[in-house]
DNA sequence: AATAGTTTTGCAAATGTTTTCATTTTTCAA
DNA sequence: TTGAAAAATGAAAACATTTGCAAAACTATT
């Protein structure tokens, strides 16, 4: 493995080994075809001049570019951050690379992102849940593009899609407290524009509050974003006030954390004096003094499946 | 913007546009080469054929690729995610894509996803810590890539890193520990095989307690993964043994804060009966109950710096 | 040793761009 | 209106591969 004069492409190769630049590429597509002796030749060319293959180059010739595009809101939330690995490693696992690129929420910047991954011509794209600008859906549409939905489960999807019924989510969360007898619930979820996850789940619990008579006064209705610090700051001045409810349903985790962590620095013990439920179980949750009640939801399966599925309609079309 | 019949390359916008292959071309990389009433063909025609560009076939062209590699051990632990959304941020702000790979801190599976993203023909390579397998460094040599390692800082480390002095870390938390009086410390980390971070930390804090002559018996040793209820695990264990450490000095947070939950789940006061220090703050550290002591790692800022200085390398050269 | 049948290999065209250089078109002053 | 200069466009080569087809090199059979 020499130090060249900076090209070492196929040709190279090729002049190194004494043959011709179709039997090199063979000898990567096709070995097979290729008696052993010429393999070996190849081979130590190859290592002699530490050629490393273009797949700009075969990705041109119609070939797959052996990517898969990644979309996410965010990647720095534990809970995202599960189910991105699970579906990377399930997909590296089938031979592909993700490229990866986070919205922030942003829909119109997540249309952008999808633009550019199909620049660099992905093979399949991958979203998180379902709500997504018109643009970004007849884009996929159009270019024919294998398509998966992860986290949010919707029976009428137009694209392929492995999560949870949030919906349900929420019902559940708010049934368990109701049937723990409560009946002074305040919601707390992050803002729900661009995040169906949130909305639905939020609509769930209303659903069921409704159902139940159960009633939120507005000053119970806390929207803050997924930030421990920011949940505890915000669950801490509700908490204070008088009267105070006897439970909190929140959006997801991270927030139900900071809910634990306010009732705490105040003296309010929970279990005893205060419910705390939380929608989505990212690692730890279950481990917390007092351990957190939460609605599950099984990232790291979702993203696994999502993974191996994608790649299955990329191989298969 | 019509359902093609699979192709719309730049030729078929330039017939559709009546004008050459090279027009088009210029009205993407130098539209202020065009006459205006061109461009406006030219891209009217874009739009009613769908068309894409395609980066392979420019990449192919020597031009850059506009992605940028990203090898992690893993992407769901809190600590990480941070940094590589941090990281990540920075670098599509300079209209880089990243593409992203995780490792499980196994070092000759980093080496073959490089060549892997090599091939893919990164313009740059992003890698945590120092320690990588012989065969990946000469890799980055011999190709002459630009490359980072994030999170750990060395002197005389053989590419450009940013990240902390794991050792000093590791010293400053035993310092604290001996400063508050304690002499019955415990360390509490992870395998340090392949995770020079951890390693480092480890040896500035054995460094610590060497000088001040306090000696730790092996049984308080503990390793464990990154993981809260394995730690919580392993450090209940250890705390309900007798004698017991009146100090646990932990390799990072997550660890640290299964250490504290170890401790409230067996009535054992954080901080009176016990200390506990972590090392590496993930987001939330500070918010628990009780609040976490750690030495602070900035890792938004690190990722941050990072991915600019490693943007700024790739178009300056 | 010649022939037929296989297996290997090479040639050349194709892939979708960019870019250099040459040509055409436009602009503007005389 | 013409001509020179400037601006805009096009033709063709280049980039690093893959692949269909044809040619060459082996094997096996007689």
């Amino acid at each position: 493995m020499v130090k060249q004069k900076h090209k070492a492409d196929i040709i190279a190769v090729a002049n190194a080994a004494g043959v011709s630049p179709s039997t090199v590429s063979r000898s990567f597509n096709h070995p097979e075809l290729l008696r052993p002796q010429t393999r070996r030749k190849i081979e130590r060319a190859v290592q002699r001049l530490g050629y490393i293959r273009n797949r700009a180059a075969q990705t041109i010739h119609g070939r797959r570019s052996g990517t898969v595009g990644l979309i996410v809101p965010t990647i720095d939330h534990a809970i995202f951050a599960e189910v991105i690995q699970a579906f990377s490693e399930s997909v590296e696992e089938e031979g592909f690379t993700i490229l990866i690129a986070s919205h922030h929420y942003d829909l119109d910047r997540e249309y952008a992102l999808l633009r550019k991954f199909l620049e660099h011509r992905v093979d399949g794209i991958a979203l998180i849940g379902l709500e997504h600008a018109e643009a970004s859906y007849q884009l996929i549409e159009q270019q024919e593009i294998p398509a998966i939905a992860i986290w949010n489960y919707g029976e009428d999807s137009r694209i392929s899609c492995v999560g949870a019924r949030n919906f349900a989510a929420g019902r559940l969360a708010a049934d368990h407290l109701l049937g723990l007898g409560h009946d002074r619930i305040a919601l707390v979820f992050p803002g729900t524009l661009g995040n169906d996850r949130a909305r639905e789940r939020l609509q769930g619990a209303e659903d069921a509050l409704r159902r139940a008579a159960v009633a939120v006064p507005g000053e119970w209705r806390l929207e803050v974003p997924y930030s421990i610090s920011q949940a505890k700051e915000a669950c801490r001045a509700l908490l204070v006030e008088r009267p105070r409810p006897d439970a909190l349903l929140c959006g997801n985790d991270i927030i139900a954390q900071g809910a634990v962590f306010a009732a705490q620095s105040i003296g309010v013990t929970v279990p005893d004096e205060l419910s705390v439920i939380g929608i989505g179980d990212f690692k730890g949750s279950e481990e917390m003094e007092p351990g957190l009640t939460t609605i599950r939801i099984p990232a790291r399966r979702i993203g696994k499946i999502a993974g191996a599925r994608i790649a299955r309609s990329i191989t298969e079309r």
